[in-house]
RNA sequence: GCUGAAGUGGUGGAAUUGGUAGACACGUUGGACUUAAAAUCCAAUGUCCAUUAGGACGUACGGGUUCAAGUCCCGUCUUCAGUACCA
């Protein structure tokens, strides 16, 4: 009896789900350990031989963990409220529900077949009701909440309504749009209930703002940073214009500094804390305020230079701010709404592609210098942003050399305040070696003195103080989209009510469109059913508005990331009608020890789930501050694209290294029709598009030869390479092993088939390591010396391996094992049991086929990974001479622990052959624990 | 520009704290078994010279530290990823 992969496969797949031998228990002797992969968009392509690659490593990693003993959480779900889903609805009409479900089919039916030890019976989707109830519950939480900076955390926005009657707000210390507002107890208390909302709505952690987007009118919705080409939209090419929209906002700066502290307690790669850190972007200075010459109004600007204070020649503004229309003179006016306008017309993006052409207009007004008060022209110029800071810079020439290039493209004068410092070609900004003059009381001082004393002198001024700045801003969480989660939301006098938990979750409504109306609402304005009654608590026709009970809902949309943000905790208690997951569950589980997946969700998912994570656990809901203590973000597979060349305006193909003689152009070709050296598939060509049925083709040894090309695996380059082919040829543990023997599991790698045979035949040559022939050929014989060590290397090494995640090395390890062990023809039960578990993570099916064939009833899951016992590796010396003190040492390595009697005799040995080294006999072995031997001779 | 990662045979890639570079696999070549092919097994395979027994050179490039450097330090080049007028 051979190998017989397809067979084995399917029977242990059955007999897991029947068993449902990976599904964990809540409570358990046994730690716990939890492993997540993130979770996948069910997308209408199917999984193809990258998404596994992450699954499978964080699968040897699960697997591995039960052998260890813990408590093994290791869920699956799906990430299903999405863009394609929806795109595909406006093209076909067809629900995207119907969609999603079908993908979801056939992403089991593909993941079933590699034979994953996931426990099914937790299995989320974020587009199920029962799942976003408390998606929304969330939001409510977040709406229902304040971030109290004195305690650093949110808590109940009751707690603040309460304050604010006792004592109005001037003892608050909260996070708020606007913290210029006062009011007394008695002003609060004196207002109308629609006053009080408009307040609070300025200190919830979700909130109603104005928002800039890009809109497109022809499409009818706003559409992110990378939907827009050169203007215009990716789909279609309609231009595209900046708007500002009222949106739903998540107050994350308030959790700036949590964010970023939080990064120095979990086990994440450092490019990744460091994308975090950059996306956050702390920077220290202080906020400084330039009164305005002959206006009654201040420009506010931060900087994180207050020790150039005397360097400032001008100050510039962003065409957006506000003040910018109050203080142009009538003569500037012109020109500087024309440059307003021109700016607008061009997106963030241009704007930062074009760096390089210097731009802006005098304003006309000045402002004065807070201690010389020297008049300070004020220029408007699209180089400052109005979205960073205030929106507003003091310019010090001297010493940057944004501000430089542009005093110098305006003809604006230059002061130098730099002791010894040439500023005639460039801007010096090297802190370190800055010595301020020139500059009054802060002449002769170094860059931390002149920042003290600066920020000193400002607060005595009244005219600034000390100020952190985050780059971070607030997330913007409304979508103008049908498939997500709908808020639970609807409005009274425009203003924003909360619908309470019990009647949640509200359901997505049904339209017979999904594109937004004729308007320019978002689709959900389509639904004949979506207005709330507040009497009968239901949703119902629109038609009822005008009934007193009856209010509009809210018509946008959740982003996708809000149900990924929390989904994690989920899996804890996914079956739980009554709570997001229950305090015993989230008790037990904690957090993810080790989460698995791709480095595209650096500074989104990961960013936004730390914070709700962190805002949870304020509110007493979640015993964690972080999510994941352990992240691994594994390579992308890429596909290797076939490349055919048309001769221009023909329908004749040359073969790779005739192409050069040609005029021709490039196309691209399904993968499949080439084989390993490269040549293409002709007749299957013909079969394969219509426009390739009657074409010639130039050949070079009687062959084509296609040309090659490493790219994204994606449908539109044909070289999308699926897991399920693989499968069905060499069998899932083939597939696994193979895509573990790729590389480096954090490495991107081209897919290539090629070297797959090589650990099919490592799969073939253990079976037959167990089996004379047909007859399974295990005995009770008692192993060889050799064999142990054989045994003992492959525990000792593949061991490591795991907790380290090289498994490309340790499958080499078992081939290894394989041969030596073949070798020695060693049919020990002994050595030949425990090898069936160190392979069982890597290659599960054939491991539950051999372990139940060695007389085990139960699942080789549950089985004890085996113990390494350092005696059986005794091996040769290897022996160094090293000077130290000038005293001649040698420095001998042994494999492992010694007897010190093995030790000597070793020395003795190495002694013997060595005499050019070992000249003098030791006086003296010195074992250091571990491995290393110093004799000092 | 900045940040991060990396550069090893024809290819993917191994190499503990510095300690015999190229494990393992693919590919290639030769051989065995076959009518033949497939499958399987065996041998060789960094480069160059000796063509035996051995020697020299080799981890992007140039220096340095060390008894010893793929590994550490300085400089240069290249590639990939992320990010960008952040005041």
């Amino acid at each position: 009896m051979s190998y017989d992969f397809n067979t084995i496969e399917a029977k242990w797949q059955a007999y897991w789900a029947e068993k449902e031998t990976f599904k964990a228990e809540n409570n358990s002797q046994k730690p716990k350990y939890y492993v997540l992969d993130m979770f996948p968009y069910p997308s209408g392509a199917g999984l193809h031989v990258g998404h596994p690659l992450g699954y499978i490593a964080s699968d040897i990693y699960a697997r591995y963990k039960r052998h260890k003993g813990f408590n093994v959480l290791h869920p699956q779900g799906y990430d299903s409220f999405g863009l394609p889903a929806e795109q595909y609805a406006i093209q076909t009409g067809q629900h995207p529900a119907i969609t999603t479900k079908d993908n979801i089919a056939r992403y089991r039916q593909q993941l079933d077949k590699i034979g994953f030890s996931f426990d099914w019976s937790r299995e989320v989707r974020t587009s199920g009701p029962e799942y976003y109830k408390w998606t929304q519950w969330i939001f409510i939480e977040l709406f229902n909440s304040w971030y109290d900076i004195d305690t650093n955390k949110a808590r109940a926005i009751k707690e603040l309504e309460t304050i604010f009657s006792a004592k109005g707000n001037t003892t608050v210390n909260a996070v708020s749009d606007d913290e210029t507002i006062v009011f007394t107890s008695q002003e609060w208390n004196s207002f109308t209930d629609k006053e009080k909302q408009a307040i609070l709505l300025q200190y919830r952690l979700t909130y109603l703002a104005e928002t800039e987007v890009n809109w497109c009118p022809e499409l009818g919705t706003v559409l992110a940073n990378d939907e827009i080409v050169n203007g215009v939209s990716e789909r279609g090419g309609y231009p595209v214009i900046r708007k500002k929209m009222t949106q739903w906002s998540m107050r994350i700066s308030a959790y700036a500094e949590r964010l970023l502290q939080g990064l120095e307690t979990i086990d994440w790669t450092d490019s990744l804390k460091e994308s975090q850190r950059n996306w956050i972007g702390k920077s220290v200075g202080a906020s400084v305020t330039f009164n305005v010459k002959e206006y009654d109004e201040v420009i506010e600007v931060f900087t994180t230079r207050p020790d150039t204070i005397f360097g400032v020649t001008f100050m510039t503004l962003a065409p957006e701010h506000e003040l910018v229309a109050k203080i142009t003179t009538p003569e500037q006016k012109n020109k500087v709404n024309a440059y307003i306008e021109a700016t607008a017309k061009r997106s963030e993006r241009e704007r930062m592609a074009d760096v390089k052409t210097i731009s802006g207009v005098f304003t006309g007004a000045y402002a004065e210098h807070p201690f010389t008060k020297e008049p300070v022209p004020i220029w408007i110029g699209d180089y400052v942003l109005a979205g960073y800071g205030t929106g507003a810079v003091m310019a010090v020439p001297c010493g940057d050399q944004r501000d430089y290039d542009f005093a110098k493209h305006f003809d604006i004068p230059i002061h130098n305040i730099f002791e010894g410092v040439d500023i005639s070609e460039e801007a010096f900004s090297d802190k370190e070696k800055t010595v301020i003059a020139n500059s009054d009381f802060l002449n002769g001082l170094t860059y931390k003195k002149a920042v003290k004393t600066a920020i000193y002198e400002l607060e005595k001024l009244g005219q600034g103080q000390g100020k952190t700045n985050y780059r971070l801003r607030d997330a913007v969480f409304s979508r103008q989209r049908y498939w997500g989660e709908p808020f639970p939301v609807y409005y009274v006098d425009g203003m924003p009510q909360m619908i309470d938990v019990e009647h949640l979750p509200i359901k997505l409504p049904e339209v017979e469109k999904y594109l937004p109306t004729e308007t320019g609402e978002p689709p959900l304005g389509r639904a004949d059913f979506w207005a709330w009654d507040v009497e009968k608590n239901e949703v119902v026709s629109n038609s009822k508005i005008d009934d007193k009970s009856v209010f509009p809902l809210e018509l946008n949309t959740m982003p996708g990331w809000a149900g990924s943000s929390w989904y994690l905790f989920r899996y804890m208690d996914a079956g739980n009608q009554n709570e997001f997951a229950s305090a015993e569950a989230l008790g037990y589980w904690q957090n993810v020890d080790l989460y698995i997946g791709g480095n595209e969700h650096a500074t989104g998912h990961l960013l936004y789930s730390r914070f709700w994570t962190k805002f949870l656990n304020d509110r007493g809901y979640l015993p964690v501050e972080e999510p994941f203590k352990k992240l691994i973000n594994q390579g992308m597979i890429l596909g290797t694209s076939a490349i055919i060349y048309r001769i221009s305006g023909s329908n004749t193909y040359v073969s790779k290294s005739l192409k050069e003689t040609y005029d021709i152009e490039e196309l691209r070709v399904d993968v499949s029709l080439i084989n390993a050296s490269d040549e293409l598939n002709i007749d299957g060509l013909k079969k394969w598009q219509p426009q390739f049925a009657d074409a010639d083709f130039k050949l070079e040894d009687g062959k084509y030869i296609v040309g090659r090309e490493v790219e994204k695996m994606s449908k539109r380059w044909y070289n999308v390479v699926n897991p399920d082919g693989i499968c069905e040829q060499y069998g899932a543990d083939s597939l696994r092993l193979y895509e573990m023997f790729l590389g480096p599991l954090e490495q991107s790698k081209p897919w290539n088939t090629a070297g797959i045979t090589g650990v099919h035949g490592f799969l073939k040559k253990l079976w037959k390591l167990y089996h004379n022939g047909d007859v399974f050929a295990v005995t009770e014989t008692a192993p060889t010396k050799d064999a142990l060590k054989t045994l003992h290397k492959t525990i000792k090494k593949v061991q490591e391996d795991i907790e380290n995640f090289s498994f490309n090395t340790s499958v080499s390890t078992f081939m290894i094992a394989v041969n030596e062990l073949t070798a020695q023809k060693c049919t020990s039960k002994e050595i030949l049991e425990p090898l069936v578990i160190l392979i069982s993570p890597y290659a599960p099916h054939i491991a539950e086929e051999l372990w139940s064939k060695l007389g085990h009833v139960d699942s080789i899951a549950t089985s004890d990974f085996p113990v390494f016992d350092a005696s059986h590796l005794v091996e040769s010396t290897k022996a160094y001479p090293i000077s130290f003190n000038g005293k001649m040492r040698f420095t001998m390595e042994l494999s492992l622990d010694l007897s010190k009697d093995e030790i000597e005799s070793a020395v003795m040995a190495y002694e013997k052959t060595q005499q050019q080294l070992a000249g003098r006999s030791p006086k003296k072995v010195i074992v250091v624990p571990g491995k290393i031997v110093n004799i000092v001779g």
